[in-house]
DNA sequence: GATAAACTATACAGATCGGTATAGTTTGTC
DNA sequence: GACAAACTATACCGATCTGTATAGTTTATC
């Protein structure tokens, strides 16, 4: 049993990925969805709504699949920040991938103050508290430095594999976290730990 | 003297910046431009080829900006790589920073063989030849590697910049690039050049 | 000053956009 | 089986989109 909401919003996740969002209209989602298109303004009532429930669906979603492969795959707490990269990889692998939804979103919607900015802005800066709280459980010091270069080589990894099209994007960026982690292990700070 | 053309391109250049490209519309470059519609079509046959037009002469004018700052603010031939980032963090600075607009037209036009997504992916790969370069002649080894690394870092920094709006970016990426840097400095992997 | 090219202004074609109105059909509930 | 809500299908609105046609005006060149 999946609603029609659920229908729609799991279409318009798809598509304004896929995409975008000015190219991504109404009559696609509701053909693809299957529904009509009075159902869809039933329960969102402008596109704007739609795109904002859509990014706040993958939003939960995205976090929620990474947090879980992230500890899933680490063997230790200090190697979470690094696997990252590793998950990113299968990311820029998947045969869909057309980047980061809330990146295109914010360069769509560029101004500062559209709620779809900020919603995306809001994504990312729940993920840099997850990857902070990982940078810390791992023992690291200056926590806010270190998270903010590795959010760095992420999104980098991400818009690279996404405009240039190279594999292993996200292991080459692996490897500069590495050495950026291990100049901040605790009282260890010329020892690599990692390599 | 500036001739029709011109005025044309280079109002398409700053609206595409300023608004994307789907949300830009030919009656708004015309009516900014103070030039009838038949004379843009004189000179472009159709939207996508003023885009790529657009996305060509910025190209020209980003890249020689870019090597020229970066030339005339070091003081050595090391620390270029470095410099990159104090340029970058006066880009963000600027008024109307609304992101590095080949990374959004890659993001508006995902599919790999677009002409549009072909010639944003040209300009990155432009830029990082230029940049290798600078890696080479500043003495590093590794110039590949340290190059992405570097790469990784100054795109980063531009979506942080563009999507979460905080201050700064170029300047933490830059105490990255630095610890990168060291790491690969010729002969003197564990000492410390800048900071 | 004549001739040709460049340019403007306007109107328009055809498609698509987001969004609404309406009438009829299916579905769930007591 | 009656009733209400949910849903579909279709037609439509006004606006906007890229691109063209056309007629008249400016500009440059000899």
């Amino acid at each position: 049993m999946t609603s029609r909401r659920e229908l729609i919003l799991e279409t318009a996740v798809r598509l304004f990925r896929e995409r975008g969002y000015h190219a991504t209209g109404i009559d696609k989602i509701i053909a693809e969805s299957g529904v009509a298109k009075m159902t869809l303004y039933r329960y969102f009532k402008s596109k704007d709504e739609l795109i904002l429930a859509a990014l706040r669906r993958w939003d939960e979603q995205s976090r929620h699949w990474l947090v879980t492969e992230i500890a899933a795959r680490s063997k230790s707490v200090e190697e979470r920040p690094l696997v990252l990269f590793d998950v990113l990889d299968d990311w820029f692998d998947s045969n869909d991938f057309k980047g980061c939804m809330f990146i295109n979103a914010a360069a769509e919607y560029s101004e500062h103050d559209d709620p779809i900015h900020t919603t995306a802005a809001e994504h990312k800066r729940l993920f840099r508290r997850y990857l902070r709280e990982q940078v810390v459980a791992g023992g690291y010091e200056n926590a806010d430095e270190l998270t903010d270069q590795i959010v760095f080589l992420m999104e980098g990894a991400i818009v690279t594999a996404q405009v240039s099209r190279q594999r292993g994007a996200g292991a080459r960026a692996r490897k500069a976290a590495e050495t950026l982690l291990s100049n901040h292990a605790r009282g260890r700070s010329s020892e690599k730990s990692f390599g």
